[in-house]
Parts: structure tokens; C-alpha cells; sequence
RNA sequence: GCCCGGGUGAUGGAAUUGGUAUACAUGAGGGACUUAAAAUCCCUUGCCCGCAAGGGCUUGCGAGUUCGAGUCUCGCCCCGGGCACCA
């Protein structure tokens, strides 16, 4: 028996495997095509265990697709530019093109030690030329489209990386890389009109194969809300001069609360507030605390986002004193406010408030005295026939001193807890009828009314009146001043049926379930406004209809009218690409102030240069027409500068170069200026699963054929961080260049996985600092790749991942010494015809060829769903059978190999050829397949349970029925006792499971 | 606050989708081999009562449906993730 030297087998196989060619794809449209993508590594350094939890179990799937004779592309390549690189490389003085090489080199024998079936001769790197060339034609094809623009927007500056990042890289208000708090500054930028797609993003996920709750954090981020833009014409008095605009758009979701609204709220950074301060200056505005307003704004500005959205809800605005505006429902004028809680870059920075029907508006008019008006009523249970109408009242009590609320407990039929309730005389007030209904059930008196509701509807059944009714409830609130007094005493048929009981607002919550009652709670103790559905009132001609029902009426009605539209917003913005960074792919774009001049169009605005020619932007009050570069022309080459540490100053350090700076226009052929910003990385992830298929195509970005035969992706593993941004910007670019005719398919992941994360031994997320990395290498040179691989297929359900368990490891390099002790052990050959395959039935090989058989089809089935746990489980049972069978086939030796290969490649390569003799790679080798016949077993194990309790199992043939087994159950000694001068009163049998028999 | 996941032995985790809970491993204890250790092999190992035979209990907690619930329904507790003044 030869030892087991991984170190030698592993170096051996690599090379191997890499002079045959064992892992290539073939372009040959051949055989059914598999695309198996994991997401490309990010050169940061080394290869972490998350990468291995990454990369090592995606192979076994591309292993065994290969094995199954499907034709595989299993690609491999580098994220390579990007902040993160360039700030490590800026801290070491290196330049980043060398700490980012450097990087790959190393990972990419990292990456070789590990055994991965990758086709190395597709791998890509995005900050080679070759890459980029065709991102920089990606971006020239946006641009072309009118889905590249340029405007100066508030974007989120990270002082830190002195650059703009995109919305999906600021989390929890800071820089998503270096944590620094991100600041919103007004700086032009590059674009990309990913919202054009918002709707296709949104509808798409529904029939992806992806986890949910990625889908779900997508639908999320897209944020689509359906509703209303109306228009708020603002008021004129004479003396008025407002010129542009004069009146205020808002979006609602909540159009039928139209008649509700009482004021208008603008966002500090609305143009129209900015606008007016400015022409306060001029004294033409008609604010008249303008210096109050512009204080509010000043001091909004200085809180950065988590200050305005976290710690301090408390809200805070002031008013635009001077100007009103008219309520277009109503015609009413109404104020309007500034305030923080409504925010700038959502929907149109302006909201109609509708203090009655919403949570946030209703805080603001309590805290500034604003006024609410009802203008829907809750309606809670449903229409039932021959209802009996009635008006009635719901009283909630608060002891002013403890707090406490005055309830009625009913007992369990009646409906438990209430409050006091109690119907109402034509004609009578609430007030006094609740005050009459208290005292004669609960004989308190003394009290204060404070608050009441609006009308409430409840349909419901009066089980004592035996009657159906609609009610017409007030909730009124009291406060009881003396909370000493004594009840008075009850009436006499009154006792008995309840008790009085005070209830803390806790208790409350809890214990008192009737709608309507919980309603008024909510209201008047809870304080929070009516935002349901409900009956209109006071509204004009909508009112008593549902509003539901009514939403599209009114939206129809506003639209006749002409002062409100149907209309959808979306959290999702357009996504913000310039970086003004070295380490990225430059922006192909020039600047020339003679074309500008030419061209005559001083519109800024962005357009489909295709149909309209170049797009013209204003710098330093400059005009300049944007040239895209010729595609003869690219790449526009990063060029090699000296000093490439971010200036700070809103530019790229690109902006230092003259020679990369000053340019020929290739359209007039004067002097001109190259954009200095380079893309944000996601750019370049956004398209590199299309490179892989025709990775050195240099006509194009990949042939036709190549990605009309490779595309899409089948099966995509990587982490779930990149749920919402790199998964998000793929999909837009996929869409966006399928529209431009150049692919066939809309969506590139046909079907996405996300592994789980591993965590530290210690239970924590792995981090330097803490001390609880797990390093790949020494694991590597310890137990050998095989094991490492193994493990972390075994460890735990791929998708959840868990703490590290140092171990755990030992198990899985056990088996796989047995394995290959086994396989080198020398043993007596079978004789012809003995222990052959298929063998006879019955007899050991008989029992391991039915394991064997049971093995093949729930490895495979495993593989194919992720649940390589449990896959190495069988593996690992069925070859304890093995150990134990005197006599093995050499079929069944071939096909148990064949099974580890996917997790354990050089191992069962190295047993393949040298021991069992083989010319050719185990890992071309076909896929072993099994015979469902041959599984079946002749007799199973039946549960048996007397009266549902499980009292043991009894053997009986395979498919037996329910009167052979009741025998045999009968026979059985130790079950008798369970039935002795018992009557069976019942049987519950499951065929080749379980009998269940029920005794008197 | 809202939306997703999840809670099973000492530990990582299984469980044919409503049918014998704890597979497979780790760890621990005991034994064999050895001068010794490591490695290897064998046995034991959910909890409680009992000398034993045996009995009882057990999938975060509490109810419910069912002949039968880790699995379904309702209520609650805890952990992880995402979103969060989005009109």
C-alpha cells in the first residue's frame, strides 16, 4: 500500500490536467451546453475561506455536469479595478496596476491548489485593455441610446475615498468601503438611466429561479409605488410676483384622500424653496420669514442622512409664511410648510399632508397645530342581510393618575374585554350618552371628555339580540379626575353578567379584540391616525363610496380636470457611474467647445444621439458638445501617471495629465478636453459573464454564436451581499443591450444560489482583528485540497454557512484515508462471473449493489440541488458497506470512485489511473447511472403504533397489505402485550410505512 | 415599526414534505494494539426514573387540527438578515 502524499498528487494532477485540457469548453454546439458561473474574485490579496465556500462546492456541480456529458463553461477571472485595490496599493506606495497583478498571481495559484475544473484558457481581467476596451464600447452604446447622460445631481461624496458613490454603495449613510459618513454634494456626473428599466427589473423577478428574499430585496430597492401627481396651483394675492413655477406638484399614493389634504410640505432641498430665497434677495419673493426658512434649511443641510432619518423622529419644519396654496379638490386655501420628513430625491419632493389618514402628517399638524380633516371613516366587519341600524358610542376611561383604562370583561363568549359601549337615542349627544352608558354599568362618574373619533361602521352578528347590525359608533375619551372615588352602586340586572376591571395600556393591547373598540383604541390611546380603507365622507361627490373602490374614479376625475395624473414612482435612481478615481476603466468622451460652437444646440438635455446629434454641456459658463470616442479609437488607454492619489477636489487625478487631457477632436479636429473620471467597478462586473463565452474576440465583445450558444447563464453561485448592486446593474445592462439588438435573452441568471457565510470558530464574523481567520493554505497543506473541499461541502447546508469547526475536518480526512486505503489495499480480485455486475440478488455484493445503486441517485440528485451535506452523508454509508462486503466488483470499485470525484478530484484521479489503470481522466468519465428496479428492497421495516404512541417496528414483505402485517403485528411477542383483551376499535395503514391501531 | 429567513442532542447538522425524530460527522467516555504517545480499530453516548426487565419525557414556549405534528393553523418568545419619515 502506497501512502498518501497529498502535497505529490496534487501538484501532479494540476499540471496534468491543465496539459490535457480537461476542463475546456467546447464552442462546438455538440452536446446541451451547462453555463456554471460563480462570481468572479475581487484581487484583494488572498484567497479568504469564503472564497474557497464559494468557489469549492460550485465545482462539484460543474464536475458532475461535465461527468453527465453535458459541455460545461465553468470560467474563472478578476475584478480587478475598483477603490479598494487603489486604496491598499496608495497605502503600501505601490501602483496599483502592480498590487492588483500581483494579487492575481498569487490567487490564481491559490485558486489552482484548491482543484477547480475552471477553463483557464477564458479567464478575464477588467483592467486589462483587452477588457476594457469593450466596457468603454458598452458605455458608448449606452450613451448612444440616450441611457448615458450627464447632469449634475446631488450625489453621495465619501471625503474619505474622495470620490461619488452610487446609492447602492452608501449603507446606513456612509461609505459602504471605508465606513466614512458620506455628504451629499452637487457635482456633474455620468448617469446611466438604469430607471428606464425599473418596471422590466421589478416584473422580471417573478419568474426567476432565485432565492426569495434576494428577489424580494430587489423588489425592495426598485421600490415601485402606484398613485398620483396633482398639481397645487399656488395663490395669487395682488401684490403677488411669482413668475416660474406657480404651482407645486406633489405624488401621493393616496389620491381619495384628496379632500383631506390641509397643507403642503416641501423638502428643504425642493428648487422651489431654494428659489424663492433667492429671490428674496431681489425682494421679489413673497416669503415673509425668509430668514427663518432659510435657517431651517441651513440646519437641515449640516444633519447628514442618519442624523435626519435615525435617532431623532421628533419632526421639526417651518412655514413658507406669505404664500398659499389651493387645495384643487376643495378650493381651499392651505399653507404650506418646509420640513425634513419629506425627502428631496423621492417622488417630487413635495407631499400633500393629510394629517387625518397619515401617521408622519398627523405627528406634524399635533406638533405645529395644523388642521385635520376626516374624510374617510372605518368600516370594520362585513355586510350581512337584514341589518338592524343603530348609533352607538365606545367609551374609553383613563384613570389620570395610574394610567389605567376602564374595561368591561365579558367572558369568553360574550366577546372578553371591551370598553364601555352602548347605543345612542335619536338625537343624543355622545358625550351624554357615554356618560349615562358609564355610569350605569360601572358607576364611575366625575369625568372629563377629551378626545373623540370620527364616525366608525361595524357590521356584526349581536349573538344576545340574535339580530345582525350595522352600527354607527363615536369613540369618546375620558379621563377620570379622582381616581379615588367610589364606584355608585349597580343596577341589580346588571350584576353578574361582567366584571369591571382597569387594564394598563399593555394589558389593553393584548386582551381587547373587537374591532371596533380596538379601532377606537387605536385612535385615541394609541394616537396614531386612521390610514386604512374606509367610507369617503366629505367629499364631494365621492363621498359614501369605498374608497378603494373609488381610488380610480378619482384619479379619472383629477385627470379630466387637468390638475392630477395616474402616475408610478420608484425608490430606484438612475445609477451615478463617474468615479473620480485612477484605478478604473476611463470614461471614452470628449469635451470640444468648437463642436458646440458648430452645432448650434444650446439645449442641455439628455437625448438619443443617434437621432439627434451631440449633447451639449455648460462648464465654468463654457458650452461644450460631448464627443463620444470613435470605437476605431478605443481603448482610451489608462495612462501610467505619477501621482494618481485622489486630489480631493472633485476631479479625477487624471485631470493632472496634459497629455491624457488635451485632445484633437475627432470631430472637428481642434483642441479639446478628454473626460478625467473614470467608471465605477460595477460597471465593468456588469457585463463579464458575456466576455467569458469569446474572452480574446477583438471585433467584438463576444461573437453572436458564442453567446447565443452559452447564454444564459444556468446556474450562478456567489455571495448574497451582491443582491441588490452587482445582480441589479447586470440585469439593466442585459436588458439595455438586448433592446439594442445585440443579445437575444432579457434576464442573464437563469437560476441563482447564494452560499451561506462562514463564520469564525468562535461564532463572530472572521475579521484580522479578532484573531478567528481560518487560512486556507495551512488547511490546504494539512489535510490537502481534497479535504479542505470535502469539508466545507459537509460542514453545513450550503445556503446558511456557520462558524468554522476546527474539528469537524478531522472526519472527512478520515474517510478519504480509508477511501484510498482502500482502493491501494491489495485484495483478491473477484473471479469472472462472481460478484460481477449486475450480481445476483441477495448475498453481501447483492446489499451493496442496491446501496450502490441508492447512492448514485441520491448523490446526483443532491448535487444538482445544492445539498452536498447530505451527498457525502451517502457516500460516506455506502462505503462503510463496502469496507464490510468480502467481495467488491470492479464495476462497483469504478463507480463509488466515480461518485467522490466531483468533491474530491485528486484523490480519485490519482486511484483512477494508477490504481485502477486507467489511460484517461476520471473526470471525463461518465456520470454512473443507476436502476430504480434493482433498489426496490423485498421487505421493509413497518412502525407500529397502538393508539399513536410508536411501541415498535415489525418486517414484512414488500407492498404486504394491511391484513398480512395486522397477522404479523398480532404474532409479534412484544407488541401482544399492547393488545391483550384490548378491543381494536380502528386501523390507519400505511402501505410499506406504518399501522396505527387504535384500541378501546 | 415593516418584510424575509431560522430555532432539533454537548457541537455541525439529517428527517422520504403529515408517517419509527436525532441519519452522517465532530466531541466526550471506555476498550484493543503499543515500552509509550500519535495514528488506527471496536463499543457507549438525547433526557429522566429503575439493579434490571421496563416505563415516562423530548424538535424555542403555549394552544389547536389529526389515528398520528419537527413538518399544517393560531398566539407568543428568542436569534440572524434586509428595509426604514419612500408620501
Amino acid at each position: 500500500m502506497k501512502l498518501y502524499h497529498h502535497e505529490k498528487i496534487e501538484k501532479k494532477w494540476q499540471k496534468q490536467w491543465l496539459a490535457e485540457e480537461t476542463y475546456k469548453a467546447s464552442d462546438n454546439k455538440v452536446a446541451r451546453k451547462f453555463y456554471h458561473l460563480v462570481m468572479f474574485a475581487y484581487p484583494s490579496g488572498d484567497l479568504h475561506i469564503g472564497h474557497w465556500y464559494n468557489f469549492a462546492p460550485a465545482d462539484v456541480v460543474a464536475r458532475k455536469k461535465r461527468m453527465e456529458g453535458l459541455n460545461v463553461l465553468s470560467p474563472f477571472g478578476f475584478d480587478a479595478f475598483g477603490l479598494p485595490a487603489e486604496n491598499a496599493a496608495i497605502k503600501r506606495k505601490l501602483h496599483p496596476k502592480e498590487w492588483t497583478y500581483a494579487n492575481i498571481d498569487r490567487m490564481r495559484g491559490q485558486l489552482e491548489s484548491m482543484g477547480p475544473s475552471y477553463d483557464w484558457s477564458r479567464q478575464v481581467i477588467t483592467a486589462d485593455p483587452e477588457y476594457y476596451t469593450w466596457t468603454q464600447w458598452m458605455f458608448l452604446q449606452l450613451y448612444k441610446k440616450g441611457l448615458a447622460y450627464r447632469a449634475e445631481v446631488p450625489a453621495n461624496w465619501c471625503p474619505s475615498c474622495k470620490t461619488v458613490l452610487a446609492n447602492e454603495q452608501v449603507v446606513d449613510g456612509a461609505c459602504e468601503r471605508c465606513k466614512t459618513i458620506v455628504v451629499q454634494k452637487n457635482i456633474e456626473q455620468w448617469m446611466f438611466k438604469i430607471t428606464a428599466y425599473a418596471d422590466e427589473l421589478l416584473r422580471n423577478l417573478d419568474a426567476l429561479d432565485w432565492p426569495e428574499r434576494t428577489k424580494t430585496m430587489q423588489r425592495n430597492w426598485i421600490g415601485r409605488s402606484e398613485g398620483a401627481r396633482i398639481k397645487f396651483k399656488l395663490h395669487k394675492s395682488q401684490t403677488a410676483q411669482i413668475t416660474n413655477p406657480d404651482e407645486i406638484e406633489v405624488f401621493t399614493t393616496r389620491p381619495d384622500t384628496i379632500f383631506g389634504a390641509t397643507y403642503l410640505v416641501l423638502a428643504p432641498e425642493h428648487p422651489f424653496v431654494t428659489e424663492q430665497l433667492l429671490e428674496n434677495t431681489n425682494h421679489k419673493s413673497q416669503i415673509t420669514n425668509a430668514y427663518a426658512v432659510k435657517s431651517y434649511i441651513d440646519q437641515a443641510a449640516k444633519k447628514t442622512e442618519i442624523e435626519r432619518t435615525s435617532l431623532e423622529k421628533e419632526k421639526t419644519g417651518v412655514e413658507l409664511e406669505g404664500i398659499k396654496a389651493i387645495n384643487p379638490a376643495t378650493g381651499q386655501e392651505i399653507p404650506l410648510w418646509v420640513a425634513d420628513y419629506v425627502l428631496g430625491h423621492y417622488g417630487t419632493g413635495a407631499i400633500m399632508a393629510v394629517p387625518a389618514h397619515d401617521q408622519r402628517d398627523y405627528e406634524f399638524a399635533e406638533k405645529f397645530g395644523l388642521p385635520k380633516k376626516i374624510v374617510i371613516e372605518p368600516v370594520c366587519g362585513d355586510p350581512r342581510p337584514d341589518e338592524e341600524y343603530r348609533l352607538s358610542i365606545v367609551a374609553i376611561v383613563e384613570d389620570r393618575k395610574t394610567g389605567k383604562l376602564l374595561s368591561i370583561n365579558w367572558g369568553r363568549e360574550l366577546g372578553g374585554n371591551l370598553f364601555v359601549g352602548g347605543g345612542r337615542e335619536n338625537g343624543e349627544d355622545p358625550i351624554q350618552c357615554a356618560l349615562r352608558e358609564i355610569e350605569e354599568e360601572t358607576g364611575y362618574h366625575r369625568l372629563t371628555p377629551t378626545s373623540s373619533t370620527e364616525a366608525i361602521y361595524h357590521h356584526y352578528r349581536a349573538h344576545s339580540k340574535n339580530k345582525n347590525r350595522l352600527i354607527e359608533a363615536i369613540g369618546l375619551h375620558f379621563y377620570l379626575e379622582d381616581g379615588d372615588q367610589k364606584p355608585v352602586k349597580l343596577e341589580e340586572d346588571e350584576k353578574g353578567k361582567f366584571t369591571v376591571e382597569w387594564l394598563t395600556k399593555d394589558e389593553a393591547r393584548a386582551k381587547v379584540k373587537d374591532p371596533l373598540h380596538r379601532l377606537v383604541f387605536d385612535r385615541l390611546v394609541e394616537k396614531h391616525a386612521y390610514a386604512g380603507e374606509g367610507m369617503m365622507v366629505d367629499s364631494g361627490e365621492f363621498t359614501g363610496l369605498e374608497s378603494g373602490k373609488a381610488l380610480p374614479l378619482v384619479i379619472g376625475w383629477m385627470e379630466k380636470a387637468g390638475w392630477g395624473m395616474h402616475a408610478i414612482t420608484y425608490k430606484l435612481h438612475d445609477w451615478i457611474v463617474s468615479r473620480q478615481r485612477y484605478w478604473g476603466a476611463p470614461i471614452p468622451v470628449i469635451y470640444c467647445a468648437q463642436c458646440a460652437i458648430n452645432d448650434g444646440n444650446t439645449k442641455y438635455e439628455i437625448r438619443n444621439t443617434e437621432q439627434t446629434g451631440n449633447n451639449i454641456i455648460l462648464r465654468n459658463g463654457k458650452k461644450y458638445a460631448v464627443i463620444p470616442v470613435p470605437p476605431d479609437q478605443l481603448p482610451v488607454r489608462l495612462p501610467d501617471i505619477d501621482d494618481y492619489t485622489p486630489p480631493g477636489d472633485g476631479k479625477s487625478p487624471l485631470a493632472r495629465s496634459e497629455a491624457f487631457t488635451n485632445v484633437q477632436c475627432p470631430e472637428c479636429g481642434k483642441p479639446a478636453k478628454r473626460e478625467t473620471d473614470t467608471m465605477d467597478t460595477f460597471v465593468d462586473s456588469s457585463w463579464y459573464f458575456l466576455r467569458y463565452t469569446d474572452p480574446h474576440n477583438a471585433e467584438t465583445f463576444a461573437s453572436k454564436e458564442n453567446v447565443a450558444h452559452w447564454l444564459p447563464v444556468d446556474l450562478y453561485i456567489g455571495g448574497a451581499e451582491h443582491s441588490v448592486m452587482h445582480l441589479l446593474y447586470a440585469r439593466f445592462f442585459t436588458m439595455a443591450l438586448a433592446d439594442m439588438g445585440w443579445l437575444h435573452f432579457r434576464e442573464p441568471f437563469a437560476a441563482l444560489r447564494h452560499q451561506g457565510i462562514i463564520l469564525g470558530p468562535d461564532g463572530e464574523k472572521m475579521s484580522k482583528s479578532r484573531g478567528n481567520v481560518i487560512d486556507p493554505d495551512s488547511l490546504v497543506k494539512n489535510f490537502g485540497a481534497d479535504t479542505v473541499r470535502m469539508y466545507l461541502c459537509f460542514m453545513s447546508e450550503y445556503s446558511q454557512g456557520g462558524p468554522w469547526s476546527p474539528g469537524g475536518i478531522n472526519g472527512v480526512h478520515r474517510f478519504l484515508q480509508r477511501v484510498w486505503k482502500w482502493y491501494t489495499s491489495p485484495r483478491p480480485s473477484p473471479q469472472k462471473g462472481e460478484g460481477d455486475f449486475p450480481p445476483p440478488r441477495g448475498g453481501i455484493e447483492g446489499g451493496v449493489f442496491k446501496t450502490l445503486h441508492k447512492t448514485i441517485k441520491k448523490v446526483g440528485e443532491d448535487i444538482d440541488t445544492l445539498k452536498f451535506n447530505t451527498a457525502i452523508s451517502a457516500l460516506m454509508i455506502c462505503f462503510r458497506q463496502l469496507e464490510e462486503a468480502t467481495d467488491v466488483s470492479a464495476e462497483t470499485r469504478e463507480i463509488f470512485l466515480k461518485l467522490l470525484a466531483p468533491f474530491a478530484p485528486f484523490i480519485t484521479e490519482e486511484l483512477w489511473r494508477e490504481q485502477l489503470g486507467h489511460a484517461s481522466s476520471i473526470h471525463r468519465e461518465p456520470w454512473p447511472t443507476y436502476d430504480p428496479s434493482s433498489m426496490e428492497d423485498e421487505s421493509v421495516s413497518i412502525a407500529v403504533q397502538i393508539g399513536g404512541k410508536t411501541r415498535g417496528a415489525i418486517t414484512a414483505p414488500k407492498d404486504a397489505d394491511e391484513a398480512n402485517v395486522r397477522v404479523a403485528v398480532h404474532a409479534d411477542p412484544r407488541l401482544q402485550k399492547y393488545l391483550e383483551g384490548k378491543e381494536v376499535k380502528k386501523t390507519v395503514f400505511v402501505k410499506n410505512r406504518l399501522i396505527n391501531i387504535l384500541v378501546a
